[in-house]
DNA sequence: TACGGTTATGTCGCAAGGTGACATCGGCAC
DNA sequence: GTGCCGATGTCACCTTGCGACATAACCGTA
C-alpha cells in the first residue's frame, strides 16, 4: 500500500492535524499539508476528496463497530443503539481524551469543519438505521431510535470533552440516556 | 432597502433558485446567478456569505417563530418544542408543499447543500435550546428536549415531503412524537 | 438646483480550492 | 534487462471568495 515512501495517506493526515493545530484550519493550505508530508498538492486530492477529509478518516472504523454492535444484539432498538455507542466509547474514545480534545478544538474553530462533522455523524446514523432495519424494524422506529441514541451520545460527548470533565464517556452516556427517558416518558402539563 | 433596482437580494435568491433547478447547484456559477439578476458577482457576495446561502434565507423567520412559541408556553420542555414545530408547520410550511419539495430536491442533489442544511438546523436547535434555558431549565434537559423535538420534526418532515404523502405536516409531527415516546419510555429487554 | 455625503454597485486583481490531462518514475513480473 | 502498471508530479485551468478602489445613484440641505 506504500511504494515510494510508506503510508502517504497517514503522513498527510498527520501533517494536516499538526498544521491545523499550529496555524488553524483556514490558515493552512493544501499545498502546505502536502509539502510537510513530502508530497504534492495533487496527491493529497487523490487520497482525500477534500481539505476537510484529512480530519475525518477514523469514521469508517467507527461505523463498522456501531453497525456490528447493533446487529448482534436482541435488545430493544433504543437500548441497542445506546449500548453500541457505549461500546464505541470504550473501544475507541476512552484512552484518547487529549487527542479528541485537540481535534474538537480544531473543528470548533471552523464552520466548514462543523458542517463536515455534522454530515459525518449523519452518515453514521444512516448506517446504524439501516442495520436496525435489517433486524426487521420499520423505518420510523429505526430512525427514531438511532437519532435519539445519537443525540444522547452527542450530549454525553460534549460533557466529556469539556475541559473540566472527568467521568468516563461510557458512564455519561448511560446517565444522559436515563435523562432522555425522563423527559419524553410522561407528557408534563404545567398549568 | 432598495435603491438602484428594488430588492436586489430577493432577485438574487429567485435567480439562484431558478438556476439551481434548471442546471443543478454545481453547474451554476455565482456569476450566472448575478447575471440573471442583472447584478455583479461581487454584489452577490456582499449580500450572501456563500453561494449556498442563497437557498437558506427563510431561516431567520423560522427561528424567530420557534423561539417565541417556546418562550410563551408553560408546557414541559419536550411538549413545548413539539408544539413549536407544529406551529411552524402550520404557519410556514403548510401551503408551500410544492415549493418545499423543489427546494428539497435541490438540496439532496448536493452534499455541500446537505451540510449547510445540517448546520442551519443545528443553529435553530441552539436558539431553541437557549430559549428553554431562559425559562430556567438546565442545559442537559434543554438540549435533550430540543434535539428530540428536532428529530421528531425531521422524521415527520421527511414523510411529508415524500412524493406520495398527503397528511398535513402538523399531524405527522404529532404522530411521530407519540412514537418516540413509545420507543424510549420502557427499557425493552428481549432475551 | 447645485453641492457634498452616503451607500449600493461595479471593476480589477488575486490567493486558494479543486480537477483534468499528461508526463514521469519506481517497483515488479518475466 | 525489458516492459508494464500504478503512484506521484507537473501544468493548466475554472471557480470561490475577498480586499481595494472606482463609480454612480440617491439623500438632505442651502
Amino acid at each position: 500500500m506504500a511504494r515510494w515512501q510508506p503510508d502517504a495517506r497517514g503522513r498527510l493526515e498527520a501533517a494536516a492535524f499538526e498544521l491545523f493545530r499550529e496555524r488553524g484550519f483556514e490558515q493552512t493550505t493544501v499545498a502546505d499539508i502536502a509539502a510537510r508530508a513530502g508530497l504534492d498538492k495533487r496527491t493529497f486530492y487523490r487520497l482525500f476528496g477534500d481539505k476537510r477529509e484529512a480530519l475525518f478518516s477514523g469514521n469508517g472504523h467507527l461505523e463498522e463497530l456501531l453497525v456490528r454492535s447493533v446487529t448482534e444484539t436482541d435488545a430493544g432498538p433504543f437500548e441497542a443503539v445506546v449500548a453500541a455507542f457505549r461500546l464505541v466509547a470504550e473501544e475507541i474514545f476512552a484512552d484518547r481524551l487529549e487527542l479528541v480534545r485537540a481535534r474538537q478544538t480544531i473543528i470548533e474553530s471552523s464552520p466548514e469543519l462543523q458542517e463536515r462533522e455534522l454530515r459525518k455523524t449523519g452518515s453514521l446514523v444512516a448506517a446504524v438505521t439501516a442495520a436496525l432495519r435489517a433486524r426487521g424494524l420499520d423505518e420510523t422506529t429505526a430512525t427514531l431510535a438511532t437519532e435519539s441514541g445519537a443525540t444522547v451520545f452527542r450530549v454525553a460527548y460534549a460533557r466529556w470533552v469539556a475541559p473540566d470533565s472527568d467521568a468516563p464517556l461510557s458512564d455519561l452516556i448511560a446517565e444522559v440516556a436515563a435523562e432522555l427517558r425522563a423527559i419524553t416518558s410522561a407528557p408534563t402539563e404545567t398549568p
